[in-house]
DNA sequence: ATTGGTGCAAAGGATTTGCAGTCTA
DNA sequence: TAGACTGCAAATCCTTTGCACCAAT
């Protein structure tokens, strides 16, 4: 768990102005590497933030950190967004059944293909899979 | 473009009652491999189907295709779900300028890490590229 | 007749927006 | 003080649902 200094400094060296309620959300995001949605960090922030946060600031920060670098858009669920803080180059295993989502390495993929005049973004890889029945 | 006896065929080999309106927005949707969303389908309809198809049944149709496996879901975009008649295997390359999602060869992934218990339901390789500036 | 499909409008749920109040540099 | 951020509620947008009507077996 980073230290409240520890956040401050993280979102300054990304250009980010660090108030209050960013620092604190960044606590819990990133605490550890995880995988989390809009609801459950105001869930967690309902319990754990030493101040209420409204949920325009949960989605306007979430949106923030991502744009700057400091998580990672996980697109599984046309229903929910969710958030990584893991930035390392991997993979998403989503449970369609239970909600999970869980990580897998990302294997080489081949870039040839892509249009020219344009320059990727991100490379996901999504694995989709329910409960053996 | 298919005629309407051979959807009705495609159809009823998916276990699929063949309806007029089904048949109608098969014939859209089959008419080449394409990407399509729900809000496109509705605008195509209505220039292109015999007798107007309401929304719902757009959302139906679409639902059960891709069930019946004659659709693939793509999901690129958090705030819209596409469909894709091309059911070869494939992964896409979306564009967050323009909203195009054009295909690319999928290169082989190992499935080694997926957990026990479940079984794969889809595999979705999305790459998001951005006009370069 | 019975089952399934369709249309319409309303409901639902996630996300965004407008604006007034608040904080920070 | 000016500019940026926050909170709240309302608005928006895509999608689903409930229900009455229609079609096919």
């Amino acid at each position: 768990v980073l230290s409240k200094q520890e956040v401050i400094e993280l979102l300054e060296r990304h250009g980010i102005m660090a108030t209050q309620q960013r620092v604190e959300l960044g606590r819990l995001l990133f605490a550890r590497p995880q995988h989390i949605s809009a609801e459950q960090l105001m869930e967690s922030a309902s319990h754990k933030a030493e101040r209420q946060i409204s949920k325009a600031t949960i989605y306007n920060t979430l949106n923030l950190f991502a744009e700057k670098g400091l998580l990672r858009e996980v697109i599984v669920d046309p229903t929910k967004t969710f958030y990584d803080s893991n930035l390392s180059r991997h993979g998403h295993v989503y449970n369609i059944d239970s909600g999970e989502i869980s990580d897998i390495p990302m294997p080489a993929v081949l870039m040839s293909d892509l249009p020219a005049d344009t320059t990727a973004v991100s490379i996901d890889i999504v694995v989709r899979v329910k409960n053996s029945c």
